[in-house]
DNA sequence: GTTATAGACTAACAAGTGTTAGTTTGTTTT
DNA sequence: AAAACAAACTAACACTTGTTAGTCTATAAC
């Protein structure tokens, strides 16, 4: 069953012009171009243009649901929470970085179901991310900041990740996480 | 001599749906909709789309370079110029958080010149960004933490603000300026 | 009162858009 | 050998795109 990996194929182009370019400048006769098929072909393997952005950003967004699912299942402080989802934004951006600019920036070209399916994952993520920040500085180990502030600042450093992160060494790789984790819940001031 | 303001007119309702929609996916014909005019009208005050997209863009950089260059000519501490920087980028992004949002999201589909002219710019704004960091670690004032790291998270944090910061109060405006200052530089956690 | 000017209009263009229909080719399965 | 399938193709469609040319109208300047 080769079928599966031309269309995994198709993706990966895909999810690499719709980053460099956006999803709207992107033309079906352009991917077919660097696929080296015309745009006609596409449609032997997706319905259309908006089913491949669906393609590849409903299952990333599905990815950071069922990873904050299992964060806020774990039982652990909320400290360590906090490192728990840092963590997975920086790994899930790691295994696909164009997949995550997708979802960034190209969710808003999403029609009807889709769009309204990443909407609802979006704000339960960020109604979770929010509690966990609550419980934080409820139990005193956090600062008592503007949650709104806290929780965007965090976000926009992670969801952003995918445009600065280097490649590295995966030795170095272990130390970029934690000096990221280090730089958001610590600051970057000496004390 | 009232056709600054038409023009002026032109830019805000542009400004709103490229934000909103991003740039190529507003049309001529839309953008005119949206005046209550026709398409072939906006051609009395602009030359294109893409002289429009420009009008908004590159005062808008032009803007941070101005502020970049006041900072770095003010002889203060590296601290104090970090502060200064954070504190440039609120005032910049409440002045007019539509253009921000240009400036950040579209300004990828500048031609020639001003996409030469915006990169540029935005180059010299990160490297002076980075020796203020640098400045800092130096003198002891700052960790010493990843550059690069330190760097995008805080203009990650920064470039996002005009997508979540919430209208307030002018007395709460002081306030939410200095909560960022603090979670930027001091991190979220008690000590 | 004539002349500029600003700012709108209609009509049309060439190019590019997503998509469909129908066909062909080579490989796999039976 | 026959049938099924994956995956490409050509040709065309209806529509939208940015833009141009030429025209009309009201207000302001002289």
């Amino acid at each position: 069953m080769e079928s599966i990996s031309r269309k995994e194929e198709i993706l990966v182009i895909a999810a690499k012009l719709f980053r460099v370019r956006g999803y709207q400048a992107v033309s079906m006769r352009d991917l077919a171009a660097e696929l080296n098929i015309k745009a006609a072909s596409l449609y032997n393997h997706f319905s259309g243009k908006q089913a491949i952005l669906e393609a590849i950003v409903l299952p990333t967004a599905q990815q950071f649901t069922e990873g904050m699912l299992v964060v806020r299942n774990s039982g652990k402080s909320p400290d360590a929470q906090l490192r728990e989802v840092i963590l997975l934004h920086i790994t899930l951006t790691l295994a696909n970085p164009d997949a995550m600019a997708c979802l960034n920036n190209d969710w808003i070209h999403l029609e009807a179901n889709a769009y309204k399916e990443v909407s609802i994952q979006r704000e339960a993520y960020e109604h979770n991310f929010r509690h966990i920040i609550r419980e934080g500085v409820q139990s005193n180990v956090l600062e008592n900041l503007d949650e709104e502030i806290v929780l965007y600042s965090f976000l926009s450093t992670l969801r952003t990740l995918y445009q600065w992160y280097k490649r590295r060494k995966s030795l170095d790789q272990l130390e970029m996480r934690e000096t990221i984790v280090k730089v958001l819940m610590q600051g970057i001031v000496r004390h």
